[in-house]
RNA sequence: GGCGCUAUCGUCUAAUGGUUAGGACAGAGCCCUCUCAAGGCUUAAAUACGGGUUCGACUCCCGUUAGCGCUACCA
């Protein structure tokens, strides 16, 4: 059975980044029959926080995909702490004394690449022991081979063949100073310990993928597949970061900015994943039926967004799409919900509901226009647009709606026809045409100058609203 | 600096030696129409550059350029 996870560190909110990265493997167990295992990789205290931990399950919970396994990595140590022993046993790991500058990373720029320090990996064993025995401070490196091996190799999932010349590989820390494992050590450790069978994950891995291999094999077990994803970058062509970019790196934003959580994923997916047959709008069962790493392409994809709007317009556009496509039914729920949620009582029936918030989701992208720009058909209080304004303040106009108004006291039915045949049979009588009442009654109705059609107007709002605000202009 | 990865319309992408280089979003126009959307139709828009290989390169190879990643006792 194919096992994947998704191993995200609390140290901030859920990137988009992060989010289909866990998409994907999600995508990948459901279309294997696999199981997805989420583990939380908290071995680095000092940024860790249980604020982030919430907010990423925050995050998770809205893209609402599940998983099938949880792990909190923290909760692991001890089998970290055996893994590093087993390496250092097999003589595959040293001791490094050596003290901590705080910029080593400074230091390896300026100087080139810093491979590790000969005086340290060649300590005499008894010289090492007596060291460590005396209390002294050290982390523990990784011995990587370069005079038995030339190279390390694997082939990836996306990104084909992969070799690196061990002599470019440095002998890099399984544990710190202070005894935690490193970020490579617990990874592999774990992916080891839980049988993952394959490691789906950024880009940003592929060099580190090397080591990990190496630590695999120094643990005695074959390494996973491996099919690292290409990255999430800004238009500028830099990498998305919260500082730089603000949020639209968080999937929060677009929950909170209305979006249907599918059509996210859905948008997600198309961000360096295609099915290859021009289909854009997917359900869940079409993504998981279409995934497949080989699909997955090796660019960097821009996330389309500016300063002045921080939403991708595809984005928008597929969830504009969404929002008509999916089952009224299951779109009404969330729409109550949003009403509720603005303060809004839904003056409408189960089924009332339904039939407004049908009549008015063509024009709508986000479930944020219903209480905003459908907020007429939910409550009598409404702003009238000047553009409505304009329309009701043409010469005779009002008095038309009144009279409009009387004569639909007299119409019990207040069907779609039954109304339109007052309304033309007034236009007649008037000698005006039916458009200027139209329109005039859509902007009495709603405020608005543009919407559906006039008569699902009438009976969206109902009988008796539709009368009195015919008899109120 | 070293190592690695990448390069098709503004953006997301299709085309794995032979297509007028396709689709989508965004843009422009038209149709439909009680308005606005939706929908339909049309239009503009790309193979980074230079060399090869080949009868034939978006596709394979080399170089250049650019971008990104790794190069931490971060993940």
């Amino acid at each position: 059975m194919q096992r994947v996870r998704f191993a995200p560190s609390p140290t901030g909110f859920l990137h988009i980044g992060s989010a289909r990265t866990f998409i994907f493997n999600w995508l990948y167990a459901r279309h294997n029959g696999g199981a997805m295992i989420l583990r939380i990789d908290d071995t680095d205290v000092e940024r860790n926080t249980e604020a982030s931990l919430a907010s990423i399950f925050e995050g998770l919970n809205w893209l609402g995909l599940g998983w099938d396994e949880l792990y909190r990595q923290s909760d692991r140590l001890a089998l970290h702490r055996q893994a590093a022993e087993a390496i250092f046993a097999k003589g595959l790991a040293y001791r490094d004394f050596t003290p901590a500058t705080g910029d080593e990373g400074a230091k390896s720029r300026a100087t080139g690449p810093w491979l590790f320090n000969s005086d340290m990996r060649e300590l005499a064993a008894a010289e090492s022991d007596r060291r460590a025995a005396a209390g002294e401070p050290f982390v523990l490196r990784f011995r990587v081979p370069r005079e038995s091996r030339t190279a390390v190799a694997f082939a990836d999932a996306v990104y084909g063949g992969q070799s690196k010349l061990t002599t470019d590989i440095e002998d890099f820390a399984l544990l710190r100073s202070n005894g935690a494992p490193t970020y490579h050590l617990a990874s592999c450790a774990d992916d080891a310990d839980l049988r993952i069978s394959s490691i789906i994950r950024g880009q940003d891995h592929l060099s580190n993928t090397f080591k990990h291999i190496l630590i695999f094999e120094a643990l005695g077990v074959e390494p996973p597949r491996f099919g690292h994803l290409p990255l999430l970058v800004a238009p500028d062509g830099a990498k998305l970061s919260k500082r730089r970019h603000g949020p639209v790196v968080s999937v929060t934003t677009y929950r909170d900015r209305g979006f249907l959580s599918h059509a996210y994923v859905n948008f997600l997916c198309l961000l360096g994943w295609s099915p290859k047959d021009n289909r854009e709008q997917l359900s869940r069962q079409e993504l998981i039926d279409a995934f497949t790493l080989e699909g997955v392409n090796r660019a960097n994809a821009v996330v389309n967004f500016s300063e002045e709007d921080p939403i991708d317009a595809k984005a928008l556009w597929l969830n504009s799409q969404h929002l008509r496509a999916m089952p009224v039914d299951e779109l009404a729920p969330l729409v109550r919900a949003e009403l509720e949620a603005t303060g809004l009582a839904v003056p409408y029936d189960e089924t009332g509901l339904r039939t407004t918030v049908d009549a008015i989701r063509s024009r709508f992208f986000t479930i944020k226009d219903f209480p905003i720009r459908g907020r007429a058909y939910f409550a009598d209080d409404f702003p009238i647009e000047a553009d409505a304004l304009d329309k009701l303040n043409k010469p005779g106009a009002r008095e038309l709606l009144r009279e409009l108004s009387e004569r639909l006291q007299a119409n019990p039915e207040f069907t779609e026809q039954s109304v339109e045949a007052d309304l033309r049979a007034l236009a007649d009588a008037r000698g005006v045409k039916a458009g200027v009442l139209i329109n005039g009654a859509r902007a009495a109705l709603t405020g608005q100058p543009v919407g559906p059609s006039a008569f699902t107007v009438f009976t969206a709002i109902g009988r008796d609203r539709a009368i009195a605000r015919l008899g109120g202009v």
